[in-house]
Formats: structure tokens, sequence, C-alpha cells
DNA sequence: CGGGTCAAGGTGGGCA
DNA sequence: TGCCCACCTTGACCCG
């Protein structure tokens, strides 16, 4: 029970993303990755105090892999149980493994128990899929990111892998792809917010030199107009009278207010 | 040796 | 009710 154990208790960074961007998450039924950064993005950081780990009743005696439960069993040849041949070099040990995965050996039965080498029963031990197996199930991945049964079987088949291993492989690298993609977007929510400050910070300081042009008694006459019906051009910096109707008025006035978009270019020139 | 990666275990939820 | 999924966790292995 280590420090992740403890912090993954309650602390929840939730990244909702509005409209078309639930269109594509990988929660939805459609099940498809999402590459879409055009959304509504709100983050909340919560506490959620009913998320119970590993204390949970069990739904099934033995899911998914119950059938299998042995899955885990691999056998690493020579490189396995942390025996005699983990003391040569790593170097030797991984250009030994290379070899070794390449053969496709390395799955056993899925309901034996078996010693290694160095007759340590083997426990769970970590199954390396080739590079093949991996370029594979990749390939497979870029043309539906979930199976259905038949296929599967079939790339299970084709693997010379169990069909709970392919279907393990397909749900972890879905994981992989979402947690990606979160990386992604929060990067953008980042860039999002120092962009909104930003311009908050610049609203701010001409909101204090407002202010204070309101409290010169030297102010020109338009600025004694409800500041609600002045608005400064961006560009030119001239201010206009919205409910003057004569000729008189600084510059002409767009009918639409100016509002302030940090992810597209200031408007033209008026 | 600590941290990262990844296959697999375990659980709750949705759906037909 | 069984199947499949997302999500979280575990444990083996790798690497600097």
């Amino acid at each position: 029970m280590g420090f992740d154990s403890v912090c993954n208790k309650g602390l929840v960074l939730e990244l909702g993303l509005n409209s078309s961007m639930v269109e594509n998450n990988p929660t939805n039924t459609t099940k498809k990755p999402c590459n879409n950064l055009n959304f509504d993005p709100t983050l909340t950081l919560t506490l959620s105090s009913d998320h119970d780990h590993g204390v949970n009743k069990r739904k099934h005696a033995c899911v998914g892999a119950g059938g299998d439960h042995h899955g885990g069993l691999y056998r690493q040849d020579s490189v396995s149980g942390g025996g005699s041949s983990f003391s040569v070099a790593s170097v030797s040990v991984k250009r030994e493994r290379e070899v070794k995965s390449e053969e496709s050996e390395r799955v056993i039965s899925a309901t034996s128990v078996e010693e290694d080498d160095d007759g340590i029963i083997n426990g769970r031990k970590k199954l390396r899929l080739t590079k093949a197996q991996s370029a594979l199930l990749e390939q497979a991945f870029k043309h539906h990111s979930t199976l259905n049964p038949k296929q599967k079987q079939e790339l299970a088949r084709e693997l010379k892998l169990r069909p709970r291993q392919v279907e393990v492989w397909f749900q972890n690298r879905r994981a992989r792809t979402k947690l990606k993609q979160t990386e992604v977007d929060c990067e953008y929510l980042k860039k999002c917010c120092e962009t909104l400050k930003e311009e908050n910070t610049r609203l701010h300081k001409e909101l204090q030199e407002l202010k204070a042009l309101k409290m010169s008694p030297t102010k020109p006459l338009y600025m004694q107009l409800p500041a609600a019906t002045l608005t400064m051009c961006p560009s030119c910096e001239r201010i206009g009278d919205t409910t003057s109707t004569t000729k008189t008025r600084p510059f002409t006035m767009d009918t639409k207010p100016h509002f302030f978009n940090p992810f597209t270019n200031p408007s033209p020139a008026c």
C-alpha cells in the first residue's frame, strides 16, 4: 500500500467537455478516440468520498479473467523467476528476452501451474508482446478501437494469444488513448486559462484608466455619458456613443458589441 | 533504487 | 443474467 493507493482514494480531476467533445468521448457509446479540440471546457477538481477501492463486493465470482485466471502465468524461460539468470548483465538479459520473445513461446497453458528453470513456482509473470504482435494489435486498433467476439477470436488465433489477452490489450490501449487525450485537453485548458487571465488583467487595467478619466474635472463632454453607452474602438481607440443619432459621432459604430475571443484574431480595424 | 510502463486482476455499471 | 466495458490497482519488468 503505497502513496498511489492513498492519493487515489478521493482526488478526482475531472475534465468536463461539452457539446462536440462529448460526441467523441471514449466513454460514450461511439467509443471513438477524441481528437477534437473544438469544445467548451469545464475543469472540476473534486474530493470524492464514495470512491471505494478493492473493498467492493464482488459481482462476478471470476469475471472474465476467471476462466483463465492463471492467464498471468507466463514462462520467461531462461530469464524467469528472478533466478540465477538475472545475475548476468542486464543488457544480455534484455537481448535474451528479445530473442525469446520473438519465438513467441512464453505463454503457458491457462490452467497449469508451472515451475521455471530454477524450480521456482511461477507467480504472476510479465508477458511482453513481441514487436510483431504489438504491430498487428496496433493495426487492428486503428481500424476499430473495440472488437466483437469474432474479431477477437480471429486476432487471438493470428497472434497465438488467448482471446482474453487480446481483450485486455484493447482495454489497456483504450485507456492509454484516453489518458493521452486528457493530457492534450489539459494543456489546451491551461493555455485557455492563461489567455483569459491576461485578458482579465488588461480589462481591469482599462477599467482603472477609465475610472481615473471619469474623475478628472477636465474630462470631455462625451465622457460624462453613462458608461454603458460608450464603446471604445479597439483599433483606433476612439470613443463612440451608441445612443447618439447625430452625425457628430466620433466614429461609426458597429451595431454588434465587441466581445473578446481569446482564441481568434482581433477584429479588423473599424 | 525509484519511477515509468504495461499486462493482467478486480470491481461496478450499462445493456441486450 | 451474462457479457463487455471503463476504471482502478497490482505486480513484473525496464531504465536512468
